[in-house]
DNA sequence: AAGTGGTCTAGACCACTAC
DNA sequence: TAGTGGTCTAGACCACTTT
């Protein structure tokens, strides 16, 4: 089965193999792939090289392991599609924030922990809030879960300024949310600006949103900018890239 | 250094070891981790156990070796930002293609390779083109460079029934491109509706983009739906996740 | 008890880069 | 030539799951 004169390393052949057979659906989502000794006898390599291609398969997000159990072939996930359209002064008058009204959409039970700190506003935040440098801004830090599980990392920022004596320093913001508040203060909303990347999640991000192996995660920055321009809230967004995608729509000209 | 008892397998504590060290500065982005023979004296592991200590911050994109030189910690990517609102009427009509604007606006030099073939629909882009499944449609598969460096890769897909015996069916579509074509005839454009998610790239993907391990890909999905309503193009994009984010923006209400 | 993946060792040789 | 990461071996023991 290897051929070791090819130049291309054992477990890259071991590896090509396998993805061959997955995606020719000789394996099937679900379908746990031949142990780590088996594949040793078939291929005439040593465990450690198995492995090795077995790794390369993980990181690509195609099978995951089980521990005592076997390797199996990662079914295609469930994808939500997140509609941004939702963000509106409809949905907030209804009392609807932003998180609960994706829960209404797609059924599914909301629950949302919050961590509420001031600090001071680094350079990059400073520049995106049009504040000062070390100004105090108002952190929300909020792990929000659907169905008992942890679906989305935010952590919001907003100049202490205007968030001072109102709803958004408390755990419980309100009907409607941040913004339903920023309103009433007098922050009428103008337009959001989303920019949307993709990175490799940190150890504690993997953890706190149960990714497995090769599973990055989309990374969203929000910002809110009122009828005068002003920004006046950042959030940044981490959700787990095998269970969402991001629906924007926008006119032809 | 090791703690044996802690229960944490050796690797684990040596990546954390060296996450932290990078992350509090002690070594820059460009530096160069000591090497693997230094790292099992230091660490007083076996040279496997720290090769799979590094091999975890790689597939955190946080680090990537270079055979015959050393581990480097890698730099932040300079990231472009695609702004989405480009694909304007006005734009396309100053004849400028959506990736020959954003070469514009980014100052970069474009290059596009380009294969047209004619492929039955599958049930899933009949669906979305609302055609019959096995019906003909046109595919552009393209590969898009900057500077010489492959940046996207984009499959569009679009009824035969509407490109045949038009300039889209060529590798030049012409002034404004693919757009500026539909709309002359008489497929003027209403909206564009995106969605947007991210996944490790296959080694096909990887490779065409240069990818380093770590580096998960955006897919974008673009639907262009014309004035009655009908989606007249579906295009799949997949772009290098540590070099672009996607800017959208709407209004707030 | 048997089977699975997870961790780890002490080596060996190769391929690439630098001097 | 020396140093680097890349590949590979033949074992060993552990932790977890299933029967």
């Amino acid at each position: 089965m290897i051929d070791r004169a090819s130049g291309l390393p054992a477990y890259r052949q071991v590896a090509d193999e396998l993805r061959k057979k997955i995606n020719a659906g000789e394996y099937r989502p679900g379908d746990k792939l031949p142990s780590e000794r088996v594949l040793v006898d078939t291929y005439q390599v040593s465990r450690i090289t198995i492995r090795e291609a077995v790794g390369l398969l993980r990181a690509e997000g195609l099978v995951s392991a089980e521990h005592g159990k076997g390797v199996f072939i990662r079914p295609p996930q469930k994808v939500e599609r997140l509609s941004r359209s939702r963000l509106s002064r409809a949905a907030r008058s209804a009392g609807q924030a932003a998180f609960l009204a994706d829960a209404a959409s797609n059924r599914f039970t909301p629950a949302v922990e919050v961590d509420i700190r001031v600090e001071a506003a680094t350079t990059e935040v400073a520049q995106v809030l049009g504040i000062g440098e070390g100004d105090e801004v108002l952190v929300r830090e909020r792990v929000m879960s659907a169905d008992g599980q942890p679906i989305q990392l935010a952590t919001s920022r907003l100049p202490r300024s205007i968030t001072a004596g109102t709803a958004i320093e408390q755990t419980d913001t309100g009907p409607g949310g941040t913004y339903a508040r920023l309103e009433e203060a007098g922050h009428t909303l103008a337009h959001f600006s989303e920019t949307v990347g993709a990175r490799m999640p940190t150890p504690d991000e993997a953890s706190l949103l149960r990714l497995g192996a090769g599973t990055p995660i989309l990374v969203v920055r929000r910002v809110a900018v009122d009828t005068e321009g002003a920004a006046v809230e950042v959030n940044d967004m981490r959700l787990a890239g095998d269970r969402y995608e991001l629906a924007y729509e926008f006119p032809a000209d």
